[in-house]
DNA sequence: GCCGTGACTTTCA
DNA sequence: GTGAAAGCCACGG
């Protein structure tokens, strides 16, 4: 499956500078694919660990991570953003001063 | 080739 | 701020 749009949504989402997020939309906006933001987080679930993408700084438009609180996911992605400065509580994420967005 | 599903978004109540 | 419903698109069965 070539999908061209894959390597477009990597480009975009490697792209996210450290501390900062980012929203599934705004990813597919910016990979230059509006309303394909199932799709990014589609490719994101078909990521290999060897990709070395910076999947962990994307979340929802409201601000939520995309996984049950009792997920594996959930926990590593989460740990991640507060290793990286990010406020998460009670599931949100404290994104609004952080929220990253292509120039 | 139809159908259900999904790491989503937006709008409305 | 919270929750439900409709809309969108690609993939697998």
């Amino acid at each position: 499956m070539n999908t061209q749009y894959r390597q477009q949504i990597l480009s975009t989402v490697a792209a996210i500078p450290r501390g900062f997020v980012s929203s599934y939309g705004d990813i597919a906006r910016l990979a230059g694919l509006p309303n394909q933001a199932r799709l990014v987080g589609y490719v994101l679930k078909t990521l290999p660990e060897e990709s070395r993408i910076p999947w962990h700084r994307v979340i929802n438009a409201q601000g939520k991570i995309s996984f049950p609180c009792d997920s594996l996911s959930y926990h590593r992605q989460r740990l991640a953003l507060e290793e990286e400065g990010l406020i998460v509580k009670n599931n949100k994420v404290q994104w609004l001063k952080k929220r990253w967005a292509a120039q």
